[in-house]
DNA sequence: CTAGTTATTGACCACACGGTCCAAAACTTG
DNA sequence: CAAGTTTTGGACCGTGTGGTCAATAACTAG
């Protein structure tokens, strides 16, 4: 009945969300995803409305592929959720040591975003509930299991989990080494200790 | 000999830090500057260069601010080395829990920063070590005390207290309130328990 | 094949951007 | 007061911006 899209919308706010994380929002331009997408403005704005739009969908994207990554790693395997968390955070910090390491797009939108009633702030405020959750979850059973001091507080320590990841992520942005970074995560670790 | 200036230079990098802290290098036009900071643009050009120029003197004087107000906390007082930072990070939950609360400089430059070799990815990686450096002087001292365990690796560990309190940063950033930042300051705190 | 519908393309637009020019102003020194 | 020097203010400029338009292409249902 009309004419099909030459694109698959997923592999594009894909392509868009790697330039966002490498420019940050302000500073990608609609040519740049443009020339990254392969696709006119025209039809970019069709399908999305515009950059902020863009930005909002590949956010999306970003953080429910990082949730999932994060729940993958500590909702499966028959390590014991400590080990689990353990075993996340040393590749965390492989992660983040990376020299081409890109901040996440949720990192950028906290960033960016402009006062509390923004957009960005709603959705990313909700990606940081969702990521404490994730760790919340695997916290839980390990404090059912008795592997976490009993008068722990569940919730703040996966919220504390949240905050050390998103400082190591910064900290591998500035340069700090492999070496470094894996040490960061197991003192973070050090809470564990019974 | 020549016509006086009608400003004076720290004034007016401290209003642009304010700028640049509230909406970021790229977002900030100068003509923001312009209004923030009282003078014309030629005024601006002449003392400082442009924009980019600008931001990196707002960046150096934000980070030589940061550091003195934590070196300030650490190395004095009497109480305890363990205490100076136990109260530290308190008060950085609290600050960080504020509504306002801008991203400093030193995070923006990190995040906007663009490769290896940009000037702001060098200024900012040096702030993050001569943060370090703090942190390291305090816990050096702790540990001398007797007060961390004997096998505590100082440098790591003044490291880690960089990347929570980032992470902090980032959480009250994200609306996280003053409780919960709180409660993750206490939950960083644990790597004391003896 | 035709009508209807949507996607695409590239030209186009108004505007805001960072930056510059230049004439006038304000000051110090002799 | 005059010469010399720097600051200032505002007009100005080329460029790149996000976004729009209108003509055309590509497809499907009948």
């Amino acid at each position: 009945m009309a004419r099909p899209r030459k694109f698959v919308e997923r592999d594009v706010v894909s392509s868009a969300g790697e330039v966002f994380a490498v420019n940050g929002l302000a500073a990608t331009t609609l040519d740049d995803l443009v020339q990254a997408t392969g696709l006119g403005k025209q039809s970019l704005y069709n399908a999305f409305g515009g950059k902020r739009e863009l930005f909002l969908r590949a956010l999306s994207e970003d953080r429910e592929e990082a949730a999932r990554a994060v729940s993958e790693a500590l909702e499966h395997g028959d390590a014991s959720p400590v080990e689990r968390i353990r075993g996340h955070m040393l590749r965390m910090a492989i992660e983040f040591s990376r020299s081409d390491s890109r901040v996440s797009l949720t990192t950028r939108a906290l960033v960016e975003s402009t006062g509390e009633s923004d957009q960005l702030a709603t959705v990313t405020k909700a990606g940081i509930e969702q990521l404490a959750g994730i760790y919340g979850h695997c916290l839980a059973l390990a404090h059912a299991n008795g592997d976490l001091p009993a008068d722990t507080n569940v919730p703040s320590l996966a919220m504390y989990f949240v905050a050390i990841t998103r400082g190591m992520e910064l900290l591998g942005r500035s340069g700090v080494d492999r070496g470094a970074l894996t040490a960061v995560a197991l003192d973070a670790l050090r809470v564990f200790r019974t």
